[in-house]
DNA sequence: AGCACGCCGACT
DNA sequence: GTCGGCGTGCTC
């Protein structure tokens, strides 16, 4: 690996320019990890070990690994994925957990001895750091990233904190006080619960609880008592499982033969056609064979949503929840919960892949076409169907990805691996609206303020007056898209970053969408001091307006991100129209998702458009994807739907394969435009981004970088695997005040062309002022 | 993050 | 001389 040598120099350094410099601690570090994860680990290897390598959460500093030596009498009981007390620094005793083991320590530092053993049953296995250190390798960051957002950090401080419970111990509640009577009798209803918790909800103090445990009739623990989330749907029946339709009955034994596939299944079934039925179906066969399911949802609210139908199904005892909103303490027992095989289903956002449920035996990811499994900051950039594809694979466990618009890659792999499934009728033989297409171009002028036209107000006003309710996408959020000078042309843009600022109406204000900077609309054009500033454009706050305005008389709300600001104000408007207290709806892509409302029978898209122009090789997919899901939200129930797509370019091809709802034909013209441009699935990118305060350095280190790259690649015959592109000033080329360039690796799937990436990547190393953010399989590229 | 170490300017 | 400014580097 001469190649990564230290004391390479390239021409390009300069006197302005920090020389890229190596650094070798934390990668022998690294190196020493993966030796002790991925080979001759055992127990009996690690009780013979000197040190152990154990990771600590410093604040300010974040998480890091460290050695520490191991005394003789914790030889036998020390295990990786145990909380240990060590002493650290100045701050004296702190918490850690055991990540590793090794005999060698670098000679110039004087390690100290382990203090403690907190609990002795381990919080992860080695199995489950495998699957960390392959995300880290994969996503081209460093281990303690990766396992900073696996782990909840709040684990280490909750762990050793044991909690007193309370538990009934006596039913005769003879010869005590009314009072007392109470207590107790709220305590036989709700059972065995931390005494803490249990004071507070029915008002008494601990002496009192404290003469009840004299007297016999409770009993003061310390063990440890779990909270369950779920108790919230305690009181849902429990209901049997739907009859599966003859399509979803051929379907689910379909999957059943395929459950051995070590390739993921995709199951492409239409909006409404009854996808969860056969999840469900697949999800009893599972936890009846004894094993357990993981099952993913793109946010949390569809988690919880999703959660709610499980406990439904299958009560609330063997199912947990896990997402970035849940409390610290219900992190930690659900952690616990998990380790101990306690639970048989699982369901959870993006970063429920990484809790440590046990035994998997089938993992579900409905929704797989969206962005939110990706996370796009901080680092890791992990994409959870990409670490659940590596989960089921440990497991030898089938990986089943839903969609009605499946991403292209993940359909592309399945059609090719045989593990295509679909389903391309509704479940209750509704018909799919057939969206009509307004051409604008001939409409435009006809129409309300040349944005609604007249065949658009006729339907809503038909649907409206016959009592059925009406969903209109606008996919921009503000009153207008951009502010211009109409003498010179000059788009008013965010002094921070380089997109143009958007006019809210509602704050009078302009809006930053990237920073959430806000200024007045200005007097005069920064440019040229003309007054003639006008807005263009439209967003969902003009087209609340304008419906308003046509129909005085109808309901009209607007839901967009805007909104959310205020908490739970978008559920309570959902509940509304759900309710039909709303005739209209308008709102940004977050109503294209989810929305079950069998009264609604028009869905209009004022510009359909809005998307496709974007400057990325995924804007057709998104577009597509997009229009297809919003159109699904029509017709729902026994009422016919009808979609209503404005658009000034008919004729686009995206556009028509939407139109017609007609995937597979979308799907073949998309994936021949990829195959010839390289783009995934048949290539791999990795996409850099090289960013700083001041323009020059970020474009010089850029360049830097990516000299380095096409000289080593060419230099070690990976010119035929890789290609490296740029740099390139991204298209917002300045978010924050920060400059922007990126450079894009294309690699045609070579395993050895990543680990070239990988091993380049993290030799990097940068003066202050420059950030680099690596994104392996990057959502957009703007 | 803290905290020590260390290398220059102002001061009783 | 030596007090203290805060830039730099380290925590097994």
């Amino acid at each position: 690996m001469d190649f990564f040598s230290k004391n390479k120099k390239t021409s390009l350094q300069t006197k302005n320019i920090n020389p890229i410099k190596t650094h070798t601690f934390p990668s022998s570090k690294l190196n020493r990890l993966k030796i002790n994860f991925s080979s001759y680990l055992t127990r009996c290897i690690i009780t013979m070990m000197k040190y152990a390598l154990v990771l600590i959460n410093i604040k300010g500093l974040g998480v890091k690994t460290f050695s520490y030596s191991i005394p003789e009498d914790m030889k036998n009981i020390i295990q990786i994925g145990q909380a240990v007390l060590v002493p650290f620094g100045r701050q004296g005793l702190v918490n850690a957990f055991i990540v590793g083991f090794s005999d060698y320590v670098p000679e110039n530092i004087r390690v100290k001895k382990i203090n403690k053993i907190l609990d002795e049953t381990p919080l992860f296995s080695i199995k489950y750091l495998k699957l960390l250190e392959w995300v880290a390798n994969y996503y081209c960051t460093d281990f303690v990233t990766v396992l900073n957002a696996a782990i909840p950090l709040k684990l280490i401080e909750k762990n050793s904190k044991t909690e007193l419970s309370v538990e009934l111990l006596n039913n005769n509640f003879e010869g005590l006080t009314k009072r007392q009577k109470e207590i107790l009798e709220q305590l036989r209803k709700e059972g065995k619960q931390p005494l803490i918790e249990f004071e507070n909800k029915v008002k008494t103090t601990r002496a009192t609880m404290k003469k009840l445990e004299e007297k016999g009739l409770v009993k003061l623990g310390l063990e440890l008592i779990y909270r369950n989330p779920l108790t919230i749907f305690k009181d849902e029946k429990v209901e049997p499982l739907f009859e599966l339709s003859l399509e979803q009955e051929t379907v689910y034994q379909g999957i059943k033969v395929k459950m051995k596939s070590q390739n993921p299944i995709l199951l492409h079934g239409v909006t409404a056609s009854g996808k969860t039925e056969v999840y469900f179906k697949l999800i009893k066969d599972v936890i009846d064979s004894g094993k357990n399911v993981l099952f993913l949802a793109p946010e949390i609210a569809l988690a919880s949503q999703l959660t709610k139908r499980l406990a439904k199904k299958f009560g609330i005892n063997d199912i947990a929840i896990w997402h970035s909103s849940i409390s610290d303490g219900e992190k930690y027992d659900v952690w616990q919960r998990l380790y101990n095989n306690e639970i048989r289903i699982l369901a959870g956002a993006r970063s429920a892949v990484f809790a440590p449920l046990q035994n998997i035996g089938l993992i579900i990811i409905d929704e797989e076409h969206e962005g939110a499994y990706k996370q796009t900051n901080p680092a890791p950039r992990y994409d959870a169907r990409i670490v659940a594809k590596r989960l089921a694979q440990f497991h030898q466990a089938p990986l089943l990805l839903g969609s009605a618009t499946p991403d292209i890659s993940t359909y592309y792999y399945a059609e090719n691996n045989n593990n295509l499934f679909q389903m391309l009728k509704r479940f209750n033989n509704a018909p799919l609206a057939k969206p009509e297409v307004i051409n604008m171009q001939e409409y435009g002028k006809a129409s309300y303020r040349g944005i609604i036209s007249k065949p658009l107000q006729t339907e809503i006003k038909e649907a409206v007056d016959a009592g059925k309710q009406v969903i209109l996408l606008m996919n921009r959020r503000g009153f207008s898209t951009y502010t211009q000078c109409k003498a010179c042309g000059t788009v008013v843009e965010c002094p921070e970053c380089s997109i143009p600022m958007v006019w809210h109406s509602d704050g009078k204000m302009l809006k930053c969408h990237y920073c959430n900077k806000e200024m007045s609309f200005p007097d005069f054009c920064p440019q040229c001091g003309s007054d003639a500033l006008a807005n263009s454009g439209s967003g969902t706050q003009k087209i609340e307006i304008l419906i308003k305005e046509i129909f005085p008389e109808y309901r009209v709300e607007r839901i967009d991100s805007d909104i959310l600001t205020k908490k739970n104000a978008h559920i309570t408007l959902l509940n509304k129209f759900q309710k039909g207290e709303i005739d209209i709806l308008v709102g940004t892509q977050m109503i294209a998702k989810g929305l079950d409302n069998p009264n609604v029978t028009l869905v209009g898209v004022i510009s359909a458009d809005t998307g496709f122009s974007v400057p990325d090789f995924r804007a057709s997919e998104r577009g597509f994807q997009l229009l297809t899901q919003v159109a699904g939200r029509a017709g729902r129930g026994e009422y016919k739907g009808k979609v209503l797509f404005q658009t000034y370019n008919p004729d686009y091809y995206a556009f028509q394969t939407a139109k017609s709802q007609n995937y597979e034909k979308f799907f073949e013209t998309e994936i021949k435009a990829r195959e010839e441009f390289d783009y995934p699935p048949f290539s791999q990118i990795v996409r850099l981004i090289l960013s700083s305060l001041n323009n020059f350095r970020a474009e010089k280190s850029a360049m830097e970088i990516a000299l380095r790259l096409t000289t080593m690649t060419e230099k070690f015959g990976f010119f035929e695997y890789l290609e490296v592109l740029g740099p390139t000033p991204c298209i917002i080329s300045k978010i924050n005040g920060y400059y922007r360039y990126q450079i894009l690796i294309k690699n045609k799937l070579s395993q050895k062309g990543h680990d070239f990436i990988s091993k380049f990547l993290n030799k990097i190393s940068l003066p202050k002022d420059i950030k680099m953010a690596i994104d392996v399989d990057p959502l957009d590229i703007l």
